[in-house]
DNA sequence: TGACAATGAATGAACGTTCATTCATCTTCC
DNA sequence: GGAAGATGAATGAACGTTCATTCATTGTCA
């Protein structure tokens, strides 16, 4: 290496490549995006990459690391919300972002594809996920709407249950078709959120005369 | 082309073909498979899998209607299930096969991956869908063990949720251990499903006392 | 039956292309 | 001037695909 790596504190440019680097692989998947493809999405050179990313795999490792920041911001949210529902809604619709509507959820499930055969991706989101799990069961074992629900769950069951059903909707979310907006999206999530809430929050009384 | 496709009623090869691409995606995924590597698993030479298969791409969509007629199986065996939680244990370790634990939970969400880019495969994937979703209602509809669950859910919203669970358990599946064996995943899948029932269809008067 | 012809499944080296990566060169700014 | 930022043509490896060739099997005819 001729050229020393660019230091990770200029963030800009950094942010900038994967920035471009997301709408690429959601567009293509990791492995059939080039370095050229980012490149020419984040309008500058292919080499420029290299002194901001080891190779290739770093791009894609950077990025996972990235979508560990943002479930972070997420759960940071969705603790601010002023009802378990509510915390549920963002979490359930944290993706749906108005002008790529399929890009996060298309990436995300790139992400385990690739999780399952790349070890240091798959210890990052096995993290990501542990630690939103963690976030969930903290914000269910303290909140009102969680106490003497009937059902004889333990927080961390329903977290575990919770998150299956988000990664799964996710799942459903990319075989969508492309011209569902992200307010269409938006709504068809809201209502699972809804179902899923009652089950699993809804006050014995109200069910049974429901 | 000077040499004719060879029919699909020479189905040996085909599934020979087929089943050694499986280890490979499931290893690898799509696109960081070599035709290379599939002939080598198979133990045949490249150029045959052309003889099969008119290009890669042939071979992902024949893997993709492969994975529908394994669904139509297993939802066969969930109709002839005693009672529906069996039905949905059937449901939710479905892919818990012994020899290669892990092989058709990577393969599943790499298909979904394919799907969110690949329109071929993402029509093939939401019929699939569709079809189990839609056996799963009926299942539901029919079973008594659904009837006065004092939830007001449809038969419909139930196998969306349902769907949305198993979806969601492949994806934490790829992310656990390799280490893992078939039974240790089937327990696992268990508690969840017997969990998810509970929520769903156990009747209200258990439910209270619980 | 046995000699010969025809078949087509199977092979794998070769081809053209794509892609990750490098580095000599140019630009910018102090 | 020179240090750091940025470029993109060049490189070589890897890949999907093709096709001339091989050869076991099957069919034909005396």
């Amino acid at each position: 290496m001729s050229q020393p790596l660019i230091d990770a504190s200029s963030a800009d440019r950094r942010s900038q490549i994967l920035e471009a680097a997301l709408v690429c692989f959601a567009k293509r998947g990791f492995h059939q995006t080039s370095m050229h493809d980012i490149s020419a999405e984040a309008g500058i050179s292919v080499g420029l990459i290299y002194r901001y990313f080891e190779n290739k795999e770093a791009v894609i490792s950077a990025m996972a690391a990235r979508h560990k920041e943002e479930i972070q911001q997420m759960l940071e949210r969705a603790r601010r919300a002023p009802s378990l529902l509510e915390s549920l809604e963002i979490l359930f619709t944290a993706h749906c972002c108005e002008n790529e509507p399929r890009l996060i959820s298309a990436f995300v499930v790139d992400l385990y594809a690739e999780a399952s055969r790349n070890q240091h991706v798959a210890d990052l989101t096995r993290d990501v996920l542990e630690t939103a799990m963690a976030g969930v069961r903290d914000l269910i074992a303290r909140a009102p709407e969680a106490q003497n629900t009937g059902n004889n769950l333990t927080p961390d069951d329903l977290a575990e249950l919770i998150f299956a059903v988000a990664r799964g909707m996710l799942m459903l979310d990319v075989l969508r078709p492309h011209e569902l907006t992200a307010a269409e999206r938006r709504t068809r999530q809201l209502e699972v959120t809804r179902r899923l809430w009652g089950l699993l929050f809804k006050p014995q009384r109200e069910l049974a005369y429901a």
